[in-house]
DNA sequence: GATGAATGAGAATTCATTCAT
DNA sequence: GATGAATGAATTCTCATTCAT
């Protein structure tokens, strides 16, 4: 049972590091890197050792944007228990959205950034969680609106506009354009101005 | 001088119709399909031919974006030339931003998405035509503050702010996930929502 | 005693089932599709077992081809045993061949139709058995010579021409050209008709 | 035009150089062995080169089969314009379809040995072209009964059987069994003896 | 006795790019 | 100026086989 079990654990370990080593590559030189030769030089493992792990590198890309996005659903969900007020509640979710989009970048732009191709777009069910953090969205602002604090609309039109908003934001903030020589402003200022844009907008 | 001039003419034709090739294959099959074969079957030229014009394959994508960015600078100049007040020079802006992101949606998203692998990655000229635009923004920005229109702030850290808003809006219309059968608002609906929250939250 | 005999008719089983999947295997999708975890997936083992019990896949192909036409060989020792007269021995005989070719097509093929890979052609075994086969015809025919019934001459030339008039009808047979839309004679109507002609041709 | 005559013809060289080296492969190492590396180092071009030549493997298959058949039919149909006397005429195309196995024993099993696996079996076109052998087998034996020569009957039925018969033939002298130390008859005599047989069955 | 994990060799195919003509 | 021919490097994926457990 004990040897079970820790062949259970390493098993899942390699796959783990699998799946790091796309998310690296892809990190470092963009999707195109992602090539199973690739992965497989990372983890000095070889190449055929992958195919135990993963059927496809679709499968592979598929795999790391649902792991990806299991777990920002489940830190919104985390936020939804804690109880907060109806406007603390929602700024709590946006902002743990954009940081999400920071941390996991490359999971983040191969779902909504459009640039998995064609071949690889197995991405429905990622991409239907990533709708779920959308939905989790809609009911935060239509509580706001409940509450007076938002003006009145349709909260889910409402809520893929901030989405939109948000997406932006967490773009800039990945491809981080203060490459490009300009007199940029900071991370926490762009995104505490993004906030607060956001909800000045939203308010009634 | 006659038969120079024709021949530069046809020269530049042909460099013209090899951009307007791989920019149709881009547009159909996603950046990946855009091959040099691809390219020259297209225009019925040879893929030898396309070397004669451009070095490379990186060149030809550099060129696509430049060419299409200094429309959208062009496109602002002419919204500046039109003497508007300046909340409605503002939003001309920002519409002709969006509108032309979704005209060329995969010259933006290579420029602005992230989604040009590490190999064709000269995109810095076209990104600084890019970084031109958002300066647009910037002054425009700064009229409505000057103006009283705006709440007061440093007007760039703004601009860049509305600028994500407007990539976010921009990235959702291109990559339309009305697919994913959800009850999505209507293209018009969330660009004059999205347009709303913006002016909203910059509102003095 | 009792335990080691179990054992060792378990090892047995085995290892028939392991031939008895890998001739399904080459029935379904041809020799291409036979491979080590093909087989073990079908008799629900892993693939290292099969190394338990045959050294190489060549050992394998070979195994089959010695098993079958083993079977051949006893068949006709059975007709042997019927004391027929001569010309219906020889009918008999010549009849066997070819359903045994209809039942066993790629054991068949394998040894006789030329259609194994040079990485598996130890089959020098099995066509040696299939030699065996061809005797027992030369001593029918010399039978039949003897009897006055067939035209005299070298019996074992004979049976080898016979040998390969019989070995065209079953690849025929197994084949089944009948697929391209030719008004194809059945299956009964050509055995018929071939063995006619055979004995025909033999007669006195 | 001398210089296009003569790239056509280079051109044409080389794709009938690609097609020999794979015919060699298959005849020195079974069908296995005929990898598009294979054929290219044997030609000592680049892999790539052959797929300037032929799209698929399936299509270097394919053009093997046709091109041999396409010979076939051609002889035979030199044999009709000879304006031989019935048997002389049916003894001659037998002879050619035999001499025609031996001298292209390759694309013989591929189309009618069934060697050819599942992946490549786009033979239909080559097939088609085997049946019209078989067809022209059909005339000479319907002129032999329409002039008394052989005994009546469905002359494409018996057709079908001379040609496994022929087949049968072919394949012993392909396969040259003889190399299992058996007192095997010679070629000649083999041919002689079968070819007797088939007339002497076929005689009225 | 049985097996899961791992691998190296090799398959077909694609593509950007070069160069002699 | 244009191109056909050629290629090397790369990619995904498969498979027989080994070995520690």
């Amino acid at each position: 049972m004990g040897i079970a079990e820790r062949r259970a654990r390493e098993k899942d370990a390699l796959r783990h590091k699998i799946l790091e080593a796309a998310v690296e590559l892809f990190l470092q030189n963009g999707f195109e890197s992602v090539t199973m030769r690739g992965i497989a030089d990372r983890i000095e493992y070889s190449a055929s050792t992958i195919y135990l792990y993963f059927k496809n590198k679709t499968e592979i890309v598929n795999a790391i944007c649902v792991d990806t996005f299991e777990t920002l659903i489940e830190r919104l969900e985390e936020i939804d228990g804690r109880g907060l007020a109806p406007l603390d509640h929602f700024l709590a979710g946006i902002r743990c959205y954009v940081a999400f989009g920071m941390e996991h970048p490359y999971q983040y732009q191969l779902v909504f950034g459009g640039s998995a191709p064609a071949t690889c777009s197995d991405l429905e069910e990622s991409n239907l969680l990533g709708m779920q953090a959308l939905e989790h969205l809609g009911r935060g602002i239509a509580r706001c609106q409940a509450a007076g604090l938002f003006r009145p609309g349709e909260p889910f039109t409402d809520a893929v506009a901030v989405w939109g908003q948000l997406h932006g934001l967490t773009s800039i903030l990945i491809n981080d354009h203060g490459k490009y020589k300009m007199p940029w402003p900071s991370q926490e200022t762009l995104i505490d101005c993004s906030v607060d844009l956001i909800v000045r907008g939203l308010r009634a």
